[in-house]
DNA sequence: CATCATTTTTGACTGCAGTCAGTTTATGCG
DNA sequence: CGCATAAACTGACTGCAGTCAAAAATGATG
């Protein structure tokens, strides 16, 4: 085992000072970002599978039991290492939109940015849908309705901008239109069809959900 | 694979009786048959976590190594009892519906008895919906398609029967009435929102889908 | 500093899914 | 039959996710 020696290393000339928001609280932040760097780093390395959770525990230098006590779960692991990347990536996908085209062409930029997104890592991200379809923890369906929030938003503010006046159902389109790529994201990384297949048949979808509003101006 | 079969030729004049499936597919038959049985019993009453593998073979009479010629994982143990079911239940489902009614409801009726079909046993339809989105054996997806086109043929005949004219997107709309049908059931059964939350939203979702065909006439 | 209380860490351990070398059973043929 | 070969079966075994009783670290108090 690698993992044993060099824990106290970092004792020698202690600052006592700036223990601010309490040495407690920071030595376990510093922990909980070693922990994630370890995951990602071997995570995307060897895969999912081929990934022990002692391996991490001993890349992060601390013992498989307190690694638990970060995670409850290897996939919850997973959702802590991509969650915070996935909220950034759908913001800048939202921030660098082109202002002038169709809600339809606008939804369809979007979704193919995700969609780039999964497949740069089509195992980790069927492992991670299989964690945002059934949370195995409870506590990461919070996490998780924060992603789908940020992504609702933003697919809200799209609908919304392509019918002026009646802003009621904006919210409930944008919700089906999700539904629709999820679907498609499913079907792609389930194995059903190739992705270009995926991606035209959402388009497809797409237009004649947006249609009727396009035609009513 | 069941690829040898029927190798055994009947002009054999050696065992006196019905020898015509060959003997050794009949036994193959029975012993899946056996662990199909065995596995839908253990899961019905203790629940998929709280079941384990070595139960099922034993009560199969079956040795473990065997129970896995059969099936590639527990999950695909769960797929192999439920598919059938499954397969017959939607098929009942459409052979019931209600002749006078429109498109949207007859959607609503089919989607509505899925889900009372799901609501039966939740811990179970959230393993198999797992399985449905990213199937762990890529043999599976054989037979999760056989389910979908089943699905999928029934959601387009009564898609059709509100558009005379033009069935040309027919497929297409039965296809996006069921992703949003799926995504309201991972809502609900991944612990989002409850179960007449999604079935409302989901109301709402078919209405919009659907009213261009309706204003159509 | 000594003592105690509380929090955090730990790694040996447990239980289970899944495997594999070895065994048994079925089949083909002279 | 008897032998050979292939198929089917087996359960002891492996590796890993996750647990827990014990130990270490931290902090508080006099």
């Amino acid at each position: 085992m690698a993992g044993t020696a060099v824990r106290k290393s970092e004792a020698g000339s202690e600052t006592p000072a700036d223990t601010a928001p309490g040495r407690r609280e920071r030595n376990k932040l510093q922990k909980r970002q070693r922990i994630v760097m370890a995951a990602r780093e071997l995570f995307q390395r060897q895969g999912f599978a081929d990934t022990t959770t002692q391996q991490i525990a001993a890349a992060a230098d601390i013992g498989t039991g307190t690694l638990f006590l970060y995670a409850k779960s290897k996939e919850d692991l997973l959702v802590m290492v991509f969650k915070d990347e996935m909220l950034a990536t759908v913001r800048a996908i939202y921030a660098s939109l082109p202002e002038a085209a169709t809600p339809a062409e606008k939804l369809m930029s979007v979704f193919g940015q995700m969609a780039d997104y999964h497949a740069r890592d089509a195992e980790l991200s069927r492992v991670l849908l299989r964690e945002l379809v059934t949370p195995s923890s409870s506590e990461r369906i919070g996490e998780i309705s924060e992603l789908m929030d940020a992504i609702f938003g933003g697919l809200t503010g799209i609908v919304a901008s392509g019918m002026p006046d009646e802003g009621g159902n904006a919210a409930l389109i944008a919700r089906s239109a999700f539904a629709l790529y999820y679907f498609q994201l499913i079907s792609w990384l389930g194995g059903a069809f190739d992705r270009t297949r995926c991606m035209h048949l959402l388009r497809d979808q797409l237009a004649h959900l947006m249609s009727r509003e396009a035609s009513h101006d």
